[in-house]
DNA sequence: CGTGGCTCCTGGCGGC
DNA sequence: TGCCGCCAGGAGCCAC
């Protein structure tokens, strides 16, 4: 789930649920997960704060403190927030808690990963993200691309030439704008790149919208047809391929290879 | 540069 | 039922 519409919608839960409120404990359960920080260090920086605001960037969620510190979390493939006060989820890997409730990062794999930093826009400097997905505008878009070689997908899913899409959404954007994952970048012409943007602000903003489950998602998305067998709109069985490694969904009449 | 393979980690599912 | 291999929405590293 943790793709940029998931992240998003975690930012307003987050908002929702944790903001003005003081820390009162903090517990690091899986150390393994901090980049570059100790759980003393982490402590040290959150007790006795409260977050006063929060903001997404890419994949990166980044809470702010009232000391100036930004709490920095990546979720990977299976992480997400819970606030709850009673009933606790199984796989927490941070837990921080408030006078009326507690935050919990939950995360199986433990791909996701927690940090501190003083300056969002240095962390994604120092990381070298690419503009986020949801901020670029058209021109930034077509520039990004420029020179670069190789197949659409696995530009589209590289985190320091555009920030936010992941496997999920970059099937569904290719989908959407009739574009084969394969097709060389050189490939595309100007009008391709405009309707890629266009479908791609789209798809992530629908997604957004629609709480980012798939099952509730449009039926003319491809996110609701993503299992084998599953057929097209137009009937044909849905085409199953890997690119970059990557299970890729896609409907070959409507994504010709060019 | 770009690509493919491997790795981190855990759990769910299908097949035998 | 039990075990095994495969797969999963991410991403860094390495060799070619």
């Amino acid at each position: 789930m943790p793709e940029l519409p998931s992240v998003e919608i975690y930012k307003n839960y987050f908002n929702k649920t944790s903001l003005n409120q003081v820390i009162t404990d903090l517990k690091i359960l899986n150390p393994e997960i901090l980049m570059d920080i100790s759980s003393k260090e982490i402590r040290k920086f959150l007790l006795g704060q409260i977050f006063i605001n929060s903001k997404r960037y890419g994949k990166f969620l980044f809470a702010e403190l009232n000391n100036g510190m930004h709490l920095v979390m990546h979720f990977g493939m299976t992480g997400y927030l819970d606030f709850y006060q009673n009933q606790a989820p199984s796989h927490i890997r941070m837990l921080i808690s408030f006078k009326n409730g507690f935050l919990a990062f939950d995360d199986v794999r433990k791909f996701g990963r927690i940090g501190l930093t003083q300056d969002p826009d240095f962390f994604i400097e120092q990381n070298k993200l690419g503009p986020d997905a949801l901020e670029i505008n058209l021109k930034s878009f077509i520039n990004i691309f420029k020179h670069r070689k190789g197949a659409i997908k696995p530009l589209l899913m590289n985190q320091h030439i555009i920030a936010g899409l992941g496997n999920l959404y970059v099937d569904e954007t290719l989908y959407q704008s009739g574009l084969h994952p394969l097709t060389p970048a050189y490939e595309l012409k100007k009008n391709d790149w405009k309707n890629l943007y266009h479908q791609m602000k789209k798809v992530l903003i629908v997604a957004i919208q629609h709480g980012d489950k798939p099952n509730k998602m449009p039926s003319d998305f491809l996110l609701s047809h993503r299992y084998p067998g599953a057929k097209c709109s137009g009937g044909e069985e849905i085409e199953i391929i890997k690119v970059g490694g990557r299970t890729t969904y896609l409907c070959p009449s409507r994504q010709v290879l060019r």
